[in-house]
DNA sequence: AGGCTGACAAACT
DNA sequence: GAGTTTGCCAGCC
């Protein structure tokens, strides 16, 4: 598989998170077949437009936080979530209630 | 080719 | 819980 086909099926995973969940890297990259392509996942978000239809503000990390520095796209993300019903506890979110299981 | 980097993760201290 | 260390793997010099 070429750096496209992984793109493609981390695009096709993460469209596919229903709204009110989020999903891991980790699990991202398994269900898209990466594996241990974790990182993969990150580096795919980071080269994504600001107008994106994809829902990359589901995607966290597997300790249930923003996997960004503060900043505005950090807010961005919080914002999203939070219209998304997704309530952040001290910066964290309950992957307990809100992680996606396909 | 070889070394460095990082929107990660798990296992440690 | 908060830091560190270690393993990981595609991109970019």
């Amino acid at each position: 598989m070429d750096a496209v086909e992984r793109r493609e099926r981390i695009w096709q995973v993460i469209a596919s998170i229903p709204p009110g969940k989020v999903a891991t890297y980790g699990q991202i990259a398994e269900l898209a077949d990466i594996g241990r392509g974790a990182r993969q996942v990150g580096r795919c978000l980071r080269e994504l437009p600001a107008g994106s239809s994809l829902p990359w503000f589901r995607v966290i990390n597997s300790q249930g936080r923003i996997s960004l520095p503060q900043g505005p796209s950090f807010d961005r993300q919080a914002a999203m979530l939070a219209a998304d019903g997704v309530t952040l506890v001290n910066g964290r979110v309950s992957l307990k209630e809100y992680q996606w299981s396909p």
